[in-house]
DNA sequence: TTTTTTATTGCAAACGCTTGCAAAATTGCT
DNA sequence: AGCAATTTTGCAAGCGTTTGCAATAAAAAA
């Protein structure tokens, strides 16, 4: 076996197979003019001495890093990790290191920015959809690499990966209209995301659409998190009223609601339809199976990375967008209301 | 605001306050000898060029990189999120940076430990009971800083942060026999992990101590995920007398259990009782709700990352071995099977 | 063969920072 | 004021790579 020596340096190779050390680096780095024997008595060495490559003097060298900054929010957020399990899924087939942010770790939003840059990521991946926009601007400004992922970048001068929110929402809406529920609450996102809007769009349109005429107070006020779900669907249950389905703008919040319905003595889906959006995994882990309308995060997440490495690889490539399409997943959490009706009949 | 230039360095900083490179060095380190002016001029100067370190040159220098690498066998875990924000948060107090791998990414495990050491961390955070412990001693004879989470290190030699699981798992099935159970299925986690050990023993002590005898068949084994969690509970479920309550060594496989419990036409607690371990995220999220064993896992890696960065300031340490408490989570996944009895007869 | 061309190799100069050592300044005593 | 002790600063030498340029060797062409 290769012996451990905590400082064996090219040059140590170099000496070990009788050439220079630039040759031991052209061969390490796939430099293609070295003779085939001679690439050969320096990866024996290599392989006899036990030496590793210094990733901080490459890097110091180089220029590259090998390492790609994400820039996440926080972990607790099941939606965050379907992503960085795509991300980490495509990275792993190339040769970079993740190296992760979370927002609450600096102060200064345009820190961040600068930090990264002159970090040690070649490039950034951003989950970040509450910051303010101008730290992106920094970014482009360095000409630093940098993805988007389900972000908007008001400028449209960004690579962008995300996906059909309105499309997502449409489906759902149609599909609840298509059970025969008319009156069908809706709680929204953050508003201040693009996404919450196009969801909040997308259910209107199916309305619209299906001659559906909308009820103010069926739309409720959410901010994606569960607490805030729970509320809102506490609101709507209150409605003289109260719909026959509830639309969550995300899983999450469709978990309060779920919780809320039961909250009320109800029973999901035979007294209420709920429906979800994003199916991060813990939806097919409640009770009943929660119906939503799967984001392909972790699809995202790789598309994301190989945008980037893309654009790390090759500078002047143009900014790209990305849009994969969403699809309704049929579970156990809505049913029709007349459904219902006949059950209570029985 | 403060001019965006690609390469300041610290000569750029030394000319704009007049100075020299080694004293703008060390007042960006920390260093104490010098002047209180000179130390705000640098600063100013930094501030007004917009300085940011590279982390590369500076580790190359100076032997420290300011990132901790984490090992985790993958991010689609639930268990391994919690940790994984523990470690994050305790980081972020601290200055260091974390640097995520995943154990799909290379193929020889040694090799791990010689490119941790060699790559760019300052030590490293292991959540991978499944590799062999080879490396362990690798990273070992380095010298190189690192703690084992939630894994045991046969030679006991490293800093390890575990919690009781065996107490744990005493008290669980405790709670069981006090309500009323007295013929409980067991479902063991992998068993080539010592916590699963722990686990079965720990259940088998309160057994004993309750003189309740063992059947076998109420012993079968599952390997810490979902799905043999469901086979396993088939097993137990087809047993011509069947358990009245379900210990699954961990969340994961309890849902399992919950889903096959119901795949026969039962509930849960109502006609069997099911209790699981680990206290994930989503264990509040079932329905019902899943009583539990809380293991502080968040709490856990906060403490390995303090542990860590201690080892790595302050290489002599000797090393440390934490043990937290896990404590009883009760919710609503148990009942006394007497009382499904009387609702029987209702 | 001799000359060109092309493939290989080596040298030296960065990359941006830290740090030991020594010089310069400052402070405290006598 | 003179001297020792202490604080502050600067210089130079790395840290382990990469890479442009030039030198050398090998192959192809003349």
């Amino acid at each position: 076996m290769s012996e451990i020596n905590t400082s064996v340096t090219i040059l140590d190779v170099a000496r070990e197979a009788g050439v220079s050390y630039s040759t031991v680096s052209r061969v390490l780095s796939g430099y293609n003019y070295v003779k085939d024997s001679t690439r050969e008595r320096v990866l024996e060495a290599v392989e006899r001495l036990g030496y590793v490559v210094n990733q901080q003097a490459r890097s110091l060298a180089g220029g590259k890093s090998g390492v790609i900054g994400l820039l996440v929010p926080g972990l607790d957020n099941g939606y965050i990790g379907e992503i960085a399990r795509g991300i980490d899924e495509e990275l792993s087939k190339s040769s970079y290191d993740l190296l992760l942010y979370t927002t609450h770790r600096t102060s200064t939003e345009a820190s961040y920015a600068l930090k990264m840059t002159k970090g040690l990521a070649d490039g950034v991946l951003l989950v970040v959809p509450l910051l303010t926009t101008g730290y992106i601007e920094t970014l482009r400004e360095q000409n630093f690499p940098y993805v988007l992922i389900d972000q908007v970048d008001p400028n449209n001068r960004s690579s962008v990966v995300d996906s059909l929110n309105r499309q997502g929402a449409y489906e759902a809406t149609q599909y609840l209209l298509g059970l025969g529920h008319r009156r069908i609450g809706f709680i929204t996102g953050l508003m201040k995301l693009r996404s919450a809007e196009e969801r909040l769009a997308g259910h209107m349109a199916a309305l619209r659409d299906a001659g559906v005429s909308v009820e103010e107070d069926l739309i409720q006020t959410g901010d994606f998190w569960r607490r805030e779900g729970y509320e809102a669907a506490e609101r709507l249950l209150n409605l003289h009223n109260p719909p026959t389905a509830i639309f969550a703008s995300n899983d999450l919040s469709a978990f309060g609601v779920m919780e809320a319905v039961r909250a009320y003595g109800l029973q999901v889906p035979h007294d209420i339809s709920v429906i979800g959006f994003d199916d991060i995994p813990q939806a097919s882990l409640v009770y009943p199976r929660l119906t939503t309308v799967r984001q392909p995060l972790d699809e995202m997440g790789r598309i994301a990375a190989r945008l980037l490495i893309e654009q790390i690889e090759n500078p002047d490539r143009p900014i790209r967008h990305v849009t994969l399409p969403t699809s309704l997943v049929i579970r156990e959490s809505c049913q029709s209301p007349q459904q219902s009706w006949l059950d209570l009949r029985r």
